[in-house]
DNA sequence: GCATAAACGAGACGGTACGTCGGGTCTTCCA
DNA sequence: TGGAAGACCCGACGTACCGTCTCGTTTATGC
């Protein structure tokens, strides 16, 4: 009675599709950027290369759409809520020390350069990157610091966007340059700087 | 006194190298990165590619020699100290505008992807990045930040590297992923957000 | 009793049925013939690749068929038979002549050629072509060779195969080959030089 | 003081085409001639494509310098000569024979047939090999029949390239199209024939 | 006279080979 | 003897077609 056409009423394009992503972060896991081909990543779906050109202009999309799908799997918006203890300061490190460990698992680091890596040249994507998956992320904490301002524990003149870069951006460039270690301590002090900061009562 | 070495033995080895570091150095700046090539480079510079390859191990190495080169024509150390007119604010927000002019230059903008993209693959060279290039510029910030501690604008006990990572970081990762446009405004705000951060007596 | 399947049952197979071939020949008659494909067949047809593949088994095989319908068009059976005015040189005189002006025709060319290169490669289809093509048009030259014999004017004891062989294959050599001018003194020249060989009394 | 440039001051290159055309008539030799492949040829010949690419514009080509290489081997000039024992019916025959007998033999059938299909379909390469393989042959048979001529067993008057024509191209289309055994009976009926056709005193 | 299954157009699919590009190595020849 | 020139091997590129495989959508009966 319900659902006539069904959701899924193209099963072959869509299960390759998830054969060419599939592939594709097991590549960029598992093997350092600039090896990964498109042949490659072909050959390991299982899929023609025509297959992937059909779908996407680039490997750099193909790359692309890999992480967006991954993170668009915990699907229905509240998988991205931070914490809120009523404590700003506890609520940011331990996000920050999650951050930093991380980082720390290789192929995470792989797969995040490789996005790096894409986002600095290519302009389009660094529009779409923002927009699908740097955006609302930045909302879910921009919302934990808004119920900070609310609770007296923040400045509530402060930009939030500029709160989140001077919190965010030192751990970026440290690891992006492999300017030095990331550890707790380097987390809870960024924390600490930022809360100096944007504290209250501080402009 | 002068002239240590063999007298005219090696000019041809010279010229060769100053020819390819220029061609690659002006290849980097009008073309995007990706469409740079060793072949593009040699006949540019009218040189063989076995000249660059005995050379360098790698484009990439080619590429990274060329900013080095770049960064080294001010060549006996003093090219990269920081004004200090005794008034850290003043100072710092002079140098974060120049900072955020220099980006705005497109050629400017295309040679410090191409090196990001570089360094952010490859840890080898991001090593000697940071020992050449990256370090002595920070030695001399730090220099202007002992003296503001020296004169009580900022706090002594203060993690100098954590300073400039609060005060730079930000505006790196704006640029580097289009986050927003780089104005005097937020230049002046990074810095005010950072002697928040690290002013006098605030630990 | 007439009528056992209806002459129309399946009209819409028929119709793309003529489609394909008028395509194909179409395309043979206007492209090399390595430029030909069967998608390209299928596109010109308004049709699905699977409705040619359905009923053909290789593009070869179409190009044939393509070949066969034309020659079938002429249907029951006596568009064949060669003049007979009782002179077998002038008889054999005109219809050479005219196999050198067909074959001064460019898009005629181009189609024997195509069928030329699929039966060199292919014996199925080489026997094919023997059975369908050649033979019954040989069968009606020697037809006429034969009324040759009876009048006296051919070796009665001639191998008749061997006849036609002499007379048509430099044709068709020279014409493959490119191999000269295909004019009306050669096709005089070889009519004299078979009637010679072949000529009653000369064994 | 000889030989100041030398005839193979260029060794790779010259080691590179002789693995390429090798390679070729070992393939064209034992595969059907569509599953030729550049790819194969180039894997075979333990050579990049692009060398391949450099030499020749098109696969056809390739093979077709593969079948001049291989006549050029028998250089300088005597090697294509008839034998003259003053029978001109019996040196024919020989010859003829022999031809037969070359024809049965599957690989030189297969190297026969992709050289027919590339002349047939390529006009340039048609007149390539009429210049370089077909011409040279054909007057090593015309010296011969001259010979005849001059001993009285041959038409004085006759067109030798007709004649040639008259003997050889029936044999050759009975193969082409695979329309009959090619026995020793058939070669002599061929050189009956023509002789019939041309011999002394019958224009 | 309407339902229904075969055949259809369209075109995506897994593949193979194409012809090109560029990386990094190796050779030749010139200055 | 070192460097300009450029051929070489290799491997990936992005494209063209192959022959197969879904897809809805006609039609042309057969219930």
């Amino acid at each position: 009675m319900s659902n006539v056409k069904g959701p899924d009423h193209s099963r072959r394009k869509e299960r390759s599709r998830q054969a060419i992503l599939a592939a594709t972060r097991a590549l960029v896991a598992e093997e350092p950027y600039e090896k990964i081909t498109v042949e490659a990543i072909a050959a390991r779906a299982g899929v023609g290369k025509q297959t992937i050109y059909r779908r996407w202009p680039s490997k750099s999309a193909v790359v692309f759409a890999a992480f967006l799908a991954l993170s668009e799997d915990g699907e229905d918006g509240r998988s991205v809520a931070l914490p809120d203890t009523g404590d700003i300061e506890a609520d940011l490190k331990l996000v920050m020390r999650a951050t930093v460990e991380e980082f720390a698992d290789p192929s995470f680091d792989r797969m995040i350069r490789a996005l790096t890596t894409e986002i600095a040249v290519d302009a389009a994507l660094a529009a779409e990157y923002r927009e699908k998956l740097a955006r609302p992320l930045a909302e879910a904490k921009k919302a934990r610091l808004r119920s900070a301002q609310a609770a007296g524990q923040l400045d509530p003149a402060a930009d939030l966007d500029l709160v989140l870069e001077v919190l965010y951006a030192p751990l970026f460039q440290r690891w992006l340059h492999r300017g030095g270690p990331l550890t707790t301590a380097y987390a809870d002090a960024l924390v600490d700087a930022t809360l100096r900061a944007f504290g209250p009562g501080r402009r």
